[in-house]
DNA sequence: CGCCCGGCTGCAAGCGCTTGCAGGACGGAG
DNA sequence: CTCCGTCCTGCAAGCGCTTGCAGCCGGGCG
């Protein structure tokens, strides 16, 4: 039926050991051989199953990507990296989809899952709850976080403080003082730090500018285009609406101006707005953001756990953690403050 | 180290044989064995090993899903409707990105690298090459094509060429007769009709209605957001603009409705547009578009091949072909010509 | 009361590869 | 000429599961 390492062996007239040693460019075979070999295999079309090597070896040349959302921009993006980071060095990517994010209701990550089938695990925001985290552990395999951290465990991600105090310094420093700040689901459970985070940045700056954080303009916007527009709209029913928004992603900050665009207020005249992550299509709606690096975020992580499956040993994986530098993007939704 | 099957055995007082069986619900195990079974595996925290099932029943319980992007709309959504199949009916997902679409310079994407690896394979409107798709015919498994046919195996789809006329119906409706197309890379292979019945379907539309397809108001989008806004550009240079634009993506019209907003002109009075997909965003930039049902798409994707994958003999999988309803979704980039 | 049959279970042979260890060939040094 | 290394190569024992087949045990039937 197919090709298995034998009849490339009986073909070639060596061994299946050496087969397999010629084929994966270990050491311990002549040159003339090791080509001889290879020039076969390509020649029978011979594929190593990789079942059997996994059996045999141990590891399995994958990586599990656990994340919440495909269909969302910087999960795209980040997936998109570390594919390509990991198939270049020959690991494969497997899917993992956390059905929903929302903490309740989620149904339990159950990491051993993973285990007999990934040397090592990125987990891309997903807040996770404490046992789903010892489970992780309990692995015993490079795991990175990214967008997010834990101790213990690697992780890349960005200053999320310095993003909300960023974003929110801008706005100040154009006039603003009735700043909203449209953030995640309060209720999620806080090991992913980033809403939480980009939150007490935004407060922070205020603090730092003698203004104080007003709960009524802290609204919950999920992280979601419908969850931003919602927000900006409960923000409009205020008998005093702010003069300026800064919504924790571009796709909220979306919402934003879809909801200002249909109260009929101009942007950033009315009301200046401004994002997080120069998604794709922030430049097109003209809207100021906070760049996060999303792509070289996915890399890092693919790099890292690499790395971490590389010489070292199996177990005690130093805990790396790296933070990506963030940027203002200048854009047009924000101006100075005008009423 | 950690537990195998032989463990959970020997603690049941049984054979691995037995265990096996009473683990995946086959026949020939009497109930209390296998709850008994059941409950020493979890207590144990047994998982087994997916290597040494794939090998020793030669199947995989994996597809490979075959992309040339997974931060695009309607990739991010396919596979995103895939996984959530696949992973329902117990079956992992191995992501392939293929580096890039554009015809020549894609590096060749050889199948067999999933051979041994998957037991089927689904490929997203990815242009391949006869000699490639020749190696997957030469696979032997499920095939299935989203977004695209081919002869031989299975695809699901909508019907392009209905969408091209809709769309160009939609305009002409309206009054328009000067309608621009904005499509794909010409160059690229035809082997994935999308883009080239999209087109045909424009051109027919406009000869149905007694108009000629004008070649200088057919221009490349690339089917980028980029692409899309440069190709506007290139039209409004013309000595004599459309007044309606028909682009074969969302991304594609939202890049031309850029370009028209900075070129001074106004939407959709001045110039109509329309676009293909109803993308997230599209309701939020006020877009007409001709929706296709991406989730759904993806969805029966994996319904098929796990059908293929069921019952039916391991050779001779039936080509079916799906092809899915779309639907105009009329909102305010589209208006009776004034000009 | 002997047989047969059906329902459970165990045996053991793989599945296709990896890898520690032993062995063989060859060349240079002593 | 002998003795050692040094290189290559082959042997064979697994890796942890699946599965065809055989075997065992009771109970129903003739």
């Amino acid at each position: 039926m197919h090709v298995t390492i034998e009849d490339v062996a009986q073909r070639a007239g060596v061994s299946t050991a050496t087969v397999s040693r010629a084929l994966r460019g270990l050491p311990h075979v002549s040159a003339s051989t090791r080509s001889e070999v290879a020039r076969i295999a390509l020649e029978m079309g011979y594929v190593a199953s990789k079942s059997a090597s996994n059996l045999a070896s141990g590891r399995t040349r994958t990586v599990g990507v656990v994340t919440p959302h495909i269909a969302k921009w910087f999960f795209a993006q980040a997936i998109e990296a570390v594919e390509q980071e990991l198939r270049q060095r020959g690991y494969d990517v497997l899917l993992v989809v956390l059905p929903s994010t929302s903490g309740e209701g989620r149904p339990v990550f159950d990491p051993d899952v993973l285990r007999q089938r990934v040397d090592a695990v990125a987990v891309l925001t997903v807040p996770l709850t404490g046992s789903e985290l010892d489970a992780l552990r309990r692995l015993r395999m490079p795991v990175v976080f990214v967008g997010g951290s834990v101790s213990g465990l690697m992780s890349v991600r960005i200053d999320d403080l310095a993003v909300g105090r960023l974003a929110t310094e801008h706005l100040i420093s154009l006039g603003h003082s009735s700043i909203a700040h449209i953030g995640g689901d309060p209720d999620e459970p806080h090991n992913f730090s980033a809403p939480v985070d980009r939150r007490a940045g935004w407060a922070s700056a205020l603090r730092a500018a003698g203004l104080v954080p007003d709960p009524a303009l802290d609204v919950a916007g999920f992280f979601s285009v419908e969850g931003g527009q919602a927000a900006m709209e409960k923000l409009l029913t205020l008998a005093d609406p702010p003069t300026a928004v800064f919504a924790g992603s571009d796709e909220m900050a979306f919402g934003a101006l879809a909801a200002l665009r249909q109260a009929g207020l101009e942007v950033p005249d009315d009301v200046s707005v401004i994002g997080v992550d120069d998604h794709e299509l922030a430049g097109l709606m003209d809207l100021t953001t906070i760049r996060q690096p999303v792509t070289e975020q996915g890399r890092t992580a693919g790099g890292l756990v690499l790395a971490a499956l590389g010489p070292s040993s199996p177990t005690g994986h130093r805990a790396e953690h790296v933070l990506l530098p963030v940027e203002l993007v200048r854009r047009g939704s924000t101006a100075a403050r005008v009423r």
